[in-house]
RNA sequence: ACAUCU
DNA sequence: AGATGT
């Protein structure tokens, strides 16, 4: 038999370090997104609950419910395109374009995110946007969407749009933080399609 | 590789 | 299996 292991549990029904295998799976078992590992001595155990910095995939915290999530849908890609928001903690659609003839995925996430802001401006708002899109919420900080689409007939609309959004994000300021949405630690985006 | 879209 | 992006 091997030696006896400690298990620390970061994410379960009661986070801790745990003794024995059986304890370790009670709050592990049936909890979505758990994050728990074995160690081999009290003091390495300890060490990593502590450290959440060393842990293997660190998570800290959670996410913000007040707040807008954006996402964008296709059927294809490049090809007919849309995007809405929600408010987090309800998951109320609180905007929705109707679509676009075509576009890309990373360019209906970035006017998803500048809709937002504008959205959240008109209202006095300054609650935080969370985007899964590392893509465009980089497009939104440079102020500059890097799409590849060629623009002809179909497209045209959509970069029309990205240029009126870029002109936007230059024209004016706004106070809410955009954040990634962590999908691997929080599910999918409550503003998702559920096309996957 | 990472983050997305089908 | 394919495309959009850093
Ligand atoms: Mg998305
Ligand atoms: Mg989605």
């Amino acid at each position: 038999m091997a030696k006896k292991k400690w298990y620390v549990v970061w994410r379960g029904k009661k986070p801790g370090i745990y003794s024995t295998w059986a304890e370790c799976e009670k709050q592990v078992k049936g909890f979505k997104g758990a994050k728990f590992k074995s160690f081999p001595s009290y003091e390495e155990a300890e060490a990593a609950f502590n450290n959440s910095t060393l842990k293997p995939e660190a998570e800290n915290g959670s996410y913000i419910t007040e707040s807008i999530s954006v996402d964008a849908g296709s059927h294809g890609n490049p090809g007919p395109v849309e995007y809405r928001g929600v408010y987090t903690k309800t998951e109320e659609i609180v905007f929705a374009h109707p679509g676009f003839k075509k576009g890309t995925n990373n360019m209906a996430e970035f006017l998803g995110i500048v809709h937002a802001l504008q959205y959240l401006k008109e209202q006095k708002s300054a609650m935080p946007v969370y985007s899964d899109s590392a893509t465009a919420i980089g497009w939104v900080e440079k102020k500059k969407a890097n799409s590849t689409l060629v623009e002809d007939a179909d497209s045209r609309e959509i970069w029309e749009e990205i240029r009126r959004a870029e002109n936007w994000l230059k024209e004016h300021t706004w106070d809410n933080p955009i954040y990634k949405w962590d999908t691997n630690n929080w599910g999918e985006i409550k503003a998702d399609y559920q096309r996957k």
